[in-house]
RNA sequence: GAUUUGCUAGCUCAGUAGGUAGAGCACAUCCCUUUUAAGGAUGGGGUCCUGGGUUCGAAUCCCAGGCAGAUCACCA
């Protein structure tokens, strides 16, 4: 019945799966398999001289050379591949070679999980291999792998097709090895960072990441409803508001790496989640957090690659301190030539127009200037640079520049033409704060959906007071692109977001059946691509009636034909 | 959202100025056996993304749609 919606393989396996439990094999046993080795750790370790060792290990079967009563294997566990040499009468060393003939040989297949145990030897070609004196099979696999193969580095029939390695990432790690490896990495860049941050005694800290108000960054929300208070809420797009609350409540250092959320679009930078590492210390300014920032991130390339350059595409980066640093005024100054410090609204627009610099009437002086630097500048910008004093109308949370008047004491780090991190000395003066928040509502009313809301808790907990503070965010997905030298955000995201696979819509046999269709018709019908009965009512008897028997012919299934009358009257 | 490229067997890909759908790997049966992207023989496997249109005839040409990639715009 389902056979006809199985691709062959996958009924050749499922008779398998039924073929090993008739022969009293549970394929998928409930007990441990004990392990002591892992396959990288054989193939460090295994000396030629040294005395019989004796391995436990598990993992699935890659690839096999079936060879009369000889065999070789691939077999992969999470470190790597090793070759098993399966010989019949190793494995078998009784009369009954059933374990060998029938279930090594015929219901195994690529992609199985088993466990072997047996010793360490190398072969005439020189492979270090294990012996394998036990087999167990652990796990039947019911669907076949794609086979990737290797040989002096060239990759054969290698699985890439992005969809299907992004939906299904389990069959990429699988097959695609050094997957794994990006992942890894990532996880050790925060590893590197927690270690760095707890060294300094800072605190790693939890915030909400449901939120009534959503602030702390410029960006449209996702909005979700909470039924028992009957209240809106949001997923967070920043959690900087929270982390500020924590120094106010006496907290020096606090951080966390949060998951954002934010409802925009996707490209290869961009995710609708993302990971940020948000760091608050107190008493600091943004100079200091320049030199943090340089600090905790050459150490964790050096932790990463040994050494603080590294390749990016075609890109040689260099991580090493300290980091080239311009103001905003100096960066566009140097691509263009042109020094905006002095320029009203009406001059920058006019400049921007000069410099062909796309702008829109709802900008103002500080989106003017940003817009600029974002055209003309951070493109070009390869090497970590800080560029820092943005324009105050851009950075409502952060604090007026202590000399320059319409600035804010602001950097962000740019590496590879992106904004890796954003970085203040935090705004504390509650009054300000108010205004900020109140020119943002303005802007709001004016049409930027990207506006901040004004938060009356987090102003409160200002008023009671902030100690002077310095803030970061650092983009990990970002810093761990450049880090792993992948091309885009997928990349290094286990389950990148996507379009939901297309589902098939289908009425089951049974609304089939009181059409009055025979049950051995029903799934030639579906299978014919008829799945829905409203459908299926709306072709012609005529031309049905000719599929099925050209159906039945094609795969000799050796049905009786319905009459064309049998037909017309199912469909009437 | 715009532009553009792609979608054919489980995987990687060919394909014909429109005429019954191909290869390699994988799979099945068999041969050989310390082999290694194993080799040899035979065989099975396809809604050529979906739906319309043109045509005697469409995987191929046209239109619409789906999904994915790339580039651009907004954003981290």
């Amino acid at each position: 019945m389902q056979s006809l919606n199985l691709s062959e393989q996958e009924i050749i396996r499922r008779d398998a799966l039924s073929e090993l439990v008739k022969l009293g094999i549970d394929p998928y046993p409930a007990g441990e398999f004990p392990v002591n080795c892992s396959t990288a750790e054989i193939l460090e370790k295994f000396r030629d001289d040294a005395p019989d060792w004796h391995v436990s290990l598990a993992g699935r079967i890659m690839s096999r050379r079936i060879m009369g009563n000889a065999s070789f294997i691939e077999l992969q566990d999470e470190k790597g591949r090793i070759q098993v040499y399966v010989k019949r009468d190793n494995l078998c060393p009784e009369e009954d070679k059933t374990l060998y003939n029938t279930v090594f040989k015929h219901l195994l297949d690529n992609g199985d999980i088993i466990g072997v145990t047996g010793h360490i030897f190398r072969t005439q070609m020189g492979e270090i291999s294990v012996k394998a004196m036990e087999l167990k099979v652990l796990c039947k696999s019911l669907r076949p792998l794609p086979i990737v193969k290797e040989k002096d580095g060239v990759v054969y029939d290698a699985f890439t097709d992005p969809d299907q390695r992004y939906r299904q990432r389990y069959l990429d790690l699988v097959v695609n090895p050094k997957i794994k490896e990006t992942f890894i990495q990532r996880t050790q860049l925060i590893n590197s960072f927690r270690d760095f941050l707890n060294s300094k005694q800072y605190i790693e800290v939890e915030t909400p990441v449901l939120q009534p108000v959503y602030g702390g960054a410029a960006a449209r929300p996702f909005k979700t409803y909470h039924n028992t208070l009957d209240q809106t809420l949001y997923l967070r797009i920043a959690n900087e508001l929270y982390l500020k609350r924590l120094i106010v409540g006496g907290f020096n250092g606090v951080y966390e790496f949060a998951r954002d959320f934010r409802n925009e679009g996707m490209d290869r930078f961009h995710n609708p989640e993302f990971t940020q590492l948000e760091l608050y210390v107190a008493y600091k300014d943004y100079n200091w957090m320049m030199n943090l920032v340089e600090e905790m991130v050459e150490k964790a390339v050096i932790s990463l690659h040994g050494s603080t350059e590294i390749s990016v595409g075609e890109m040689n980066i260099s991580f090493r301190r300290p980091w080239k640093r311009f103001t905003m005024y100096e960066a566009i100054m140097e691509s263009t030539g042109i020094d905006i410090s002095g320029l009203d609204e009406n001059q920058l627009f006019e400049t921007c127009r000069q410099l062909d610099v796309p702008v829109d009437n709802t900008m103002g002086k500080g989106r003017l200037i940003d817009q600029i630097f974002g055209v003309k500048c951070e493109s070009l910008l390869i090497q970590p640079t800080f560029i820092t004093d943005y324009p105050i109308e851009m950075s409502p949370l952060a604090k007026k520049h202590r000399s320059i008047t319409g600035l804010v004491e602001r950097f962000e780090m740019i590496c590879c033409g992106k904004e890796l991190c954003n970085a203040y000395s935090e705004l504390n003066d509650p009054v300000d704060q108010r205004e900020r928040f109140e020119e943002q509502l303005i802007l709001g009313k004016r049409g930027d959906e990207e506006a901040m809301i004004l938060d009356e808790d987090f102003l409160r907990a200002l008023e009671f007071g902030m100690p002077p503070t310095s803030g970061l965010g650092i983009g990990i997905d970002r810093l761990a692109m450049i880090l792993t030298n992948s091309p885009s955000i997928q990349d290094v995201l286990f389950f990148p977001q996507m379009r939901p696979e297309k589902k098939m819509v289908r009425d089951d046999d049974e609304a089939f059946a009181k059409m009055g269709i025979p049950t051995e018709w029903i799934t030639l019908i579906q299978k014919l691509g008829y799945l829905l009965t409203d459908e299926l009512r709306k072709v012609n008897p005529n031309r049905l009636h000719q599929e099925l028997c050209g159906m039945n012919k094609k795969h000799k299934l050796g049905l009786v034909n319905p009459s064309q009358d049998e037909v017309r009257k199912w469909l009437a």
